[in-house]
DNA sequence: CTATACATGTAACAAGTTACATGATTAA
DNA sequence: TTAATCATGTAACTTGTTACATGTATAG
């Protein structure tokens, strides 16, 4: 239920095709929830069925635009009242640091220094998103910027907690007898 | 591919159950790779038919002990070797803040008020986790270290933003015509 | 003796991914 | 004219969730 709720919440902000929405589902929304085109465009037919959203215009290419109708929008508050949120994070790239045991130190090493690098660069984006969009235009924008924010403070974090992890790793942590983690360094 | 790469590495550090993995995947690995025991224990039965795992003991009521087998390392450390991370973050709760919008303030700010709650246990039960544990006992308890201090510093900088958005909800943000989200406050 | 926690499994369904398939417009 | 990007869709498969189903040991 999640992606349709994603959906509906972009379509009431700003009209658009679901290629333009595949491409917010990569980068802004995609950041707590990506989604593919080949999910997206079954569920746009569905809400579109259901009178959750409508085709307000077409462009070239066949491209058609969509926006969310008020019972659309009527359908998003009653989630946002009557269910619980799943508080439950999905992250691979993480769970793959408790496995970080099976690599020696160096390939270790080289192997914290490409996620570094992964999440510099989606700091950079965060951080570029937040200069160049208008996000006083709609109410919608300014709930988005809440998130941005999040995104940004994550990324600002993980970078710092790599870099701890990394001295660890290079202290020896992950050789049988090394030392501990420990967080005030040493 | 996950799953069967968290069951490897936690039944490389300590046997155990299916039973007690599912305990481990609503805890510490469930932190970033959450699973359900419907399906760990067809996944366990797939991984012993691959020689991944072997069971090495049992106990009371049917309880069957495994352990990763020198060729479950092997396999752990190929996946870790060969194949990219995915970096994308799954997180519902995160992905509703988009729609806060759709809230009149008093409620918006309720909603925040449960989420920050929520964080708040998380954040508790993190750096319970850290002191309780002997995490110089094995190279795999070292690097779940790792990944704990990243839930620590998560669940830490949750709170600490969901105040920032607090403040800034109550001032107004999400009504029409509203303030802007400032980071420097005001 | 009864409730709770332990313990393992399957079945039906929902959600998500990868690959396939096609075609239009635009810029070099 | 040709490559890249825009644009929409479907099919096959994999993964994940919820519900069903059963039985054992332990503590009060």
């Amino acid at each position: 239920m999640s992606l349709r709720h994603g959906l509906l919440d972009l379509l009431a902000g700003e009209p658009m095709s679901g290629y333009d929405l595949s491409r917010y589902f990569a980068v802004s929304m995609g950041n707590v929830w990506p989604a593919q085109h080949s999910q997206i465009y079954p569920e746009l037919a569905r809400l579109t069925a259901e009178g959750l959203i409508t085709q307000t215009g077409e462009g070239p290419r066949g491209r058609k635009i969509y926006q969310t109708t008020p019972q659309g929008i009527e359908a998003l508050r009653a989630w946002m009242r009557d269910s619980k949120p799943d508080y439950q994070v999905r992250y691979e790239a993480l769970l793959r640091i408790f496995c970080l045991w099976v690599l020696p130190t160096d390939e270790a090493l080289a192997y914290l220094a490409r996620d570094r690098k992964e999440y510099a660069r989606h700091l950079e984006e965060m951080e570029q998103a937040i200069a160049e969009k208008d996000w006083g235009a709609h109410t919608t924008t300014r709930a988005a910027r809440l998130t941005i924010e999040f995104g940004r403070r994550f990324y600002t974090n993980l970078v710092e907690w790599i870099d701890w992890a990394t001295e660890q790793v290079a202290a020896g942590t992950l050789q049988p007898g090394g030392p501990l983690p420990s967080v005030t360094g040493g």
